[in-house]
DNA sequence: CTGAAAGCGCTTACAG
DNA sequence: CTGAAAGCGCTTACAG
């Protein structure tokens, strides 16, 4: 009796659905004979509800596949639980380990990502942090390419961005980046104690803190050692493959090559690889290779750069906890009141690479220490 | 005097925002002294809208650097211009250059992405989609974990999944895969062209349909040269990286090894050259290796492959190209009126896999063709 | 061509 | 403890 009944209610809401919607929570308050607002309380899992009503709701809810419409909600509650990334690119490896970082700690707390791709790009990037605003994503997580984007536009109030991997000269906000100039400095610096003293440097783009701190580190190291940089063994690349792979060839293509090629990024060193392949260069017997970052970064324990010829010797950023910390300092970010009134959490958090000696570094053959 | 006017209308709109808040149509409309339906007009870019006033409504959102709500927007229009993502793995080549793919055909298009990661774990994958419909996104592409999560549960009428990669068996809805089966059999077919008779296979999930056909392909390959495949010379892996490694060591320490490797993806390739590392083997003087899949895939022409000791004889899966498709197949969809009738692309695409010739496999030392 | 009003599906004070 | 009602910020018939 009191099943017919059910069945008779569900086949009555059931018909009144029009073709390819779907149930809202009206549909699932008639069912279960209470008020939407009951069943609002039972979705999110307020307590106070009669254990009787709750049941009642459930059922129905299962009873019609019933999925909260989470845009209804976030216009509501004015949050979305969902987080913007913007990276430069979707193709290195570098910045792929730091989105699994993120997703990693977002999905654990109930945030989805929404991802995506400047292509270290300006324009596209204010664009997408257009888009991301106007979704209203609760905080946006950002890679730029632009180092005076977020200073010259305050989005939202209240609005957290932290920023990773590259940051405004002088940025006081909250940030995760890699201590480059001192990795660079202690790359040089490693490559001093070989021996080398013919050390070329090929520079990534001088105009985002990355490529500027890389250049600094190196600079300063050789100064240090009292070696002067000659301006042919300074390459202006600009963190693409190509420009390294240019750059390559016009290194290795000098009278008097250098000894040592330290290169700033990953992909400028598989362009310079590339270069010495075809060049018919061996790495370390005719020039060591000292690279920034893993070409790829490997999978569970398993290093690619070890199967690599020759295994690169490399400063490795930590991709992954660089996404994570940034997460999670957005994740706090969100949490706290906002008032404006205590932001323990701002400021730059800096991390250190790691000096990742393999063999594609030797002393230089004529070794003059 | 006009001057005068806005700016103390500008003002008046400005001192009545709360602290935190954000502008709305009525704060532009009452800025522009329109109706919110003249500024959504104008948002919209509609035609008929008077020029004089279209210039005020866009310089009254100027003057508020108003952003329009797009989470009011979808839930008064339901559909979020934004598609949901998932796949099995973040750290893969292979799968990012297939968010790639879908990222360039979807921001083109104007749509967003949420990314998810399913782990390849069959309850988290549900656990995805259940958000990704709660959050009304209008299509989603997905690599399943699990053959028969579409089939079992119809999430929304009129709500377009593209699956690519792998499919469930008999699928017939939208998918965009790889001819897996043929480009196993060409693989094999191609070691023993070269003389190879003691060939091995690690196989990935054969649950799923890209395990189950690249074992098929070499299953078909060795009878149809009559050649009996050793039960010791098949290793059943899971794809990841650390089974590959294991089916490796066993395989090199039999006292009868085979004289060639084939490996079904390339996360158990590099657990197979590591575990080759590990005891001395190399490759292909003593033993030649197959793989399934770049270990990375190149940028920008720039092939990582390449770069590799020895450089790896593959299957390249055109992943770029497979996101590509999948989402535009899945936008297409989308823009078709969906009113059941018709359904002219629905389909299983298949994209072909490229033999990618390099030096990992050599003849068998003991050739005896 | 433009404005007033209803409503998308939720949540949340506010009464009872 | 539960229900009726207002409202989040848009869009869209519907009058004028």
């Amino acid at each position: 009796m009191a099943l017919c009944y059910k069945r008779l209610a569900l086949q009555a809401v059931l018909r009144q659905m029009s073709e390819g919607s779907v149930y809202t929570m009206r549909d699932v308050a008639r069912l279960a004979r209470v008020s939407v607002a009951t069943v609002s309380a039972v979705v999110n899992e307020k307590k106070g509800v009669r254990p009787v009503l709750v049941k009642r709701v459930q059922d129905a809810m299962k009873a019609l596949d019933y999925h909260p419409d989470h845009v209804a909600r976030s216009l509501k509650v004015r949050r979305t639980t969902t987080i913007g990334v913007v990276i430069p690119d979707f193709a290195s490896g570098f910045f792929m380990e730091v989105v699994r970082g993120v997703e990693d700690v977002a999905r654990t707390a109930g945030y989805s990502v929404l991802l995506c791709n400047s292509n270290d790009d300006v324009s596209q990037e204010q664009r997408h942090l257009s888009v991301l605003f106007s979704r209203r994503v609760d905080g946006i997580l950002l890679a730029t390419t632009d180092p005076y984007s977020v200073a010259r536009r305050q989005y939202r109030p209240n609005l957290p961005i932290v920023l990773f991997d590259r940051i405004p000269p002088g940025h006081q906000g909250p940030a995760v980046v890699v201590d480059n100039k001192s990795a660079a400095y202690e790359a040089t610096k490693y490559l001093i104690s070989l021996g080398h003293r013919q050390i070329a440097f090929i520079a990534g783009r001088l105009d985002l803190s990355t490529g500027m701190d890389r250049a600094d580190g190196f600079r300063k190291a050789m100064e240090d050692a009292h070696l002067t940089v000659r301006a042919d063994y300074l390459k202006h690349g600009d963190f693409k493959a190509a420009s390294g792979y240019e750059a390559g060839l016009e290194l290795l293509k000098l009278s008097d090559r250098p000894t040592a090629i330290f290169s700033s990024n990953s992909q400028m060193t598989v362009g310079l690889l590339k270069a010495m392949q075809e060049l018919g260069s061996h790495c370390p017997e005719d020039v060591s290779v000292f690279g920034f970052d893993d070409l790829v970064p490997g999978t569970e324990g398993f290093s690619f750069g070890a199967l690599l010829k020759p295994e690169l010797t490399v400063i490795a950023q930590p991709g992954y906890q660089i996404g994570h910390q940034a997460a999670e300092m957005l994740l706090k970010l969100l949490a706290e009141p906002s008032d404006g009134k205590s932001q323990p959490d701002e400021g730059v958090v800096t991390l250190k690479a790691e000096l990742c000696i393999r063999n594609s570094v030797a002393p230089p053959h004529s070794a003059n220490s």
